[in-house]
DNA sequence: GTAATCAGTTACCTAAAGGTAACCATCAAA
DNA sequence: TTTGATGGTTACCTTTAGGTAACTGATTAC
């Protein structure tokens, strides 16, 4: 069942401690480089660029260096990062459900 | 944002190298631990071993152990497993498309 | 009695992800 | 002129996921 090969790539590009937290930051209108870092608490820096760089790759952000006196970066999402809206949405949905099977209930057991 | 959290919990429940292979062999009728190894190439008994019983507690599948000679257990998928389907389907289809945007085009950024 | 099956466990090792902290250059304000 | 902000890089360390291989005890087949 090599069909997993494209659930492996949505859960390598969305995976990992950081990547939504960076991407929903960005979302939230975070553009700069200090900006985003300062918005997610315990990211550092190393981390913070490293994802940035895969998610510039994946397509999921841009990065735009503005030629000025202190060097200004500004990262912004894109159209395509959007449609993870709906991902994360039924990801999300999962889990509420999940939770409450976990530790509302007891007996689930098939045929 | 940890509206994240159900999130966090979903990817913990389906993320890791071989959960989701497992899950599949299970839904495709293998009931036996070595059955189930078997049906995974590269798959080692003490991964499978952690893995099953993760799954266990996350209600994925259940574990039945047949009192006989040389001790048989029955793994089958519960029915709170099934409702992993969607968001299964939602992951690989994204994935699709994203292979798409990473090899098929070029332009997409956002306003 | 030897081998092979069942269902795992145990100890040890490697690889990848992530954390810590110091550092770079450039510039503006105090 | 020192401090702080800009956007990062580098080297090193820890933690976690996963891999390798030997071994257990019970049973059947040879």
């Amino acid at each position: 069942m090599s069909a997993l090969l494209p659930v492996r790539d949505t859960l390598d590009v969305i995976g990992g401690k950081w990547k939504l937290l960076i991407l929903i930051s960005v979302w939230e209108g975070n553009k700069h480089f200090r900006e985003i870092e300062r918005s997610i608490p315990k990211l550092s820096t190393k981390v913070l660029s490293k994802e940035l760089k895969d998610m510039e790759e994946n397509h999921l952000i841009t990065r735009t260096v503005l030629n000025g006196s202190p060097v200004r970066t500004e990262y912004a999402p894109t159209e395509h990062s959007k449609t993870l809206e709906k991902v994360i949405f039924e990801l999300h949905n999962w889990g509420i459900n999940h939770r409450k099977k976990i530790f509302g209930e007891k007996s689930d057991t098939v045929s």
